[in-house]
DNA sequence: ATGAAACATGAACCAAGTTTCAACTTGGAA
DNA sequence: TTCCAAGTTGAAACTTGGTTCATGTTTCAT
């Protein structure tokens, strides 16, 4: 993983709670291995049969070390959220904005969505359960997600590329498309070819169903 | 004594496991309570949140009446996923049969889907943790569901009411959709107006995001 | 009416895993 | 070089809640 980002280091002091921000260099890489170990045995196990000790022998440290980071499981397992959040949308943002236009934005960000999912499976896996662990960052993952892509079709719209109406609805209904095609072929079908999918469901997204000729 | 085991029918004999089915009316009665009390508690907590001895206060029976009847907590918990996609289903297939064309039938399927989801928030929420609980479970529930969706769009391709190569890709992206859709609108937002959010969907399906004129 | 099978009960048991803690080590500032 | 805050350690205490079981009650076929 990369560094820790400076997105959350408050909050510890405003809830009363010791600072656990490690101050040293050694610090930070203990920090940084317990993230990861986490990463993986959440993705592989599940919250639910994770346990910590499983983390920290991942990590190679002793279980005490654990809570010199982290109050709880419960906040390891939101930290990760956050910070899958934000890889994700670093992953996919720049592609999508180098996009010609906006139709071709949404394709490629399906697509690098699609790739994402299969290289990260645990990231897909993690984020999916916040919905049961750590609901407030699920809702704040897909309404930011979903927020940006409603300014897309919106900036789409007044460029003329799109229909004038594209609306909150469009930007729903394309992000649970992805969602669901990632899970279908990107983390349960390994050899499915990901640019052919996002070409098909960008065709219906542009043109819909209608019949042509 | 029970008749001789020489032929087989019954599964439960098969894994070695007693027969749990209820004999009587009163077991039946019982069994049933215990359902419904299991959907509001995991409804409500979520699958580890929620406790045994939470389903049996809500349910009015003894913590070991549920021993009668399940092994498990996971047992009561796959029991009422596969209950509650059936119910689902049951919703919605009769309504999306009866519609005039494929277009329409997915717009009421939409539709029904929505309202069902704000009548019953539990069973959107139990079928999506069963993704962590019972992952089996889970995926025969979409694998089905998406099967029924592909059949619909191949027989309204073969009637030419839409697009000839209408595929598998189309139907995860409905489904997709449509679960999205599901929980903005039906979960979260109680006020929305779901006939309108169909509406637009179901347009966007039809003709897509190009512009029209 | 009666006996056996089905069902109900809840205190006690137990495994699993989280959290604490007191002793020990390391790093880097003065 | 010295010193102490930061960091490390892992055994043990503690919790929680799933599961068992011995005992008592109800149902129903005969």
């Amino acid at each position: 993983m990369d560094q820790p980002r400076s997105s959350a280091p408050l909050r510890a002091e405003e809830t009363g709670n010791p600072d656990k921000t490690p101050r040293t260099e050694r610090g930070r890489r203990t920090l940084r291995k317990l993230l990861d170990a986490a990463a993986t045995e959440f993705g592989e196990r599940g919250f639910h049969d994770a346990s910590i000790s499983g983390i920290t022998r991942r990590a190679g440290t002793a279980l005490g070390s654990f809570y010199t980071y982290f109050d709880s499981k419960d906040e390891i397992f939101q930290a990760l959220v956050r910070y899958m959040s934000e890889q994700l949308r670093d992953h996919v943002t720049p592609r999508v904005q180098a996009a010609p236009d906006e139709i071709s934005a949404e394709r490629i960000g399906l697509e690098c969505f699609l790739g994402f999912v299969r290289e990260h499976k645990e990231i897909y896996r993690i984020i999916d359960e916040a919905e049961f662990v750590d609901y407030a960052s699920y809702r704040r993952h897909y309404e930011t997600t979903v927020e940006r892509m409603r300014q897309r079709l919106e900036a789409g719209a007044a460029r003329g590329e799109i229909r004038a109406d594209a609306s909150e609805v469009h930007a729903w209904a394309i992000a649970g498309m992805n969602v669901f095609l990632g899970m279908r072929y990107g983390l349960w079908d390994a050899d499915a070819d990901i640019a052919e999918v996002a070409r098909i469901a960008n065709d219906m997204l542009a043109n819909g169903l209608k019949k042509r000729d």
